[in-house]
DNA sequence: CGTGTAAGGAATTCTGACACG
DNA sequence: CGTGTAAGGAATTCTGACACG
């Protein structure tokens, strides 16, 4: 599942570049629990392409004039629905196939 | 054609890291022409997921004992070996639908 | 609440050079 | 030739804080 896309290797400065965003709102979304960069043995925060378009998602709300609490909310709702979706997949698949245990 | 694969967006902190190569090693190769990072505006070097595949392949070779001169070469007989190829699909396409011009 | 900024320190990166071989 | 290292400077990143609102 996991590719390039999701290896946390670019720094704030890159991803500043990228984004258009300041370095301060970057790190002011983790602090809110928004986004989850890893970080190098001595602190420096990494990126993966995946949270760049994660964070271009929370600019276009941001200007939208929504809190970041409401964006977190969202984010988290859509991970839910995502879970039950599967759940139902996963329902289906085992009352066709007859599944037990 | 090109992806997240091919942004250069790494550090070379972090490709030392990935690459188990020193920085020194890094730089090396790319004065003797075997990788070509881009650099941010302040002179930074950026690389891309391909340019560490690619770096991962120049480490083999130099651990076989080839030189940087040799690896350059077998790099270039590579792409000319793909590029005759293309242009062999190319033109058995042509002959096939009869293109002109 | 969300973001800017100045502050000071620590870690990163860069280049050119010397060393050894 | 290929790589390590010490050198000095410049740019990056980090945290905690104050500001405004």
């Amino acid at each position: 599942m996991s590719s390039y896309k999701d290896k946390k290797v670019i720094t704030i400065g890159i991803v500043s570049e990228l984004t258009g965003l300041s370095e301060r709102k970057i790190r002011y979304y983790e602090e809110r629990g928004l986004i989850f960069p890893e970080r190098t043995k001595r602190g420096t925060r990494k990126y993966s392409f995946t949270d760049i378009e994660l964070l271009l998602k929370i600019a276009d709300k941001r200007e939208e004039g929504i809190q970041t609490y409401e964006i977190k909310k969202d984010f988290i709702n859509e991970t839910k629905k995502k879970d039950i979706r599967d759940q139902m997949i996963r329902g289906q698949l085992n009352a066709h196939f007859n599944i037990r245990k």
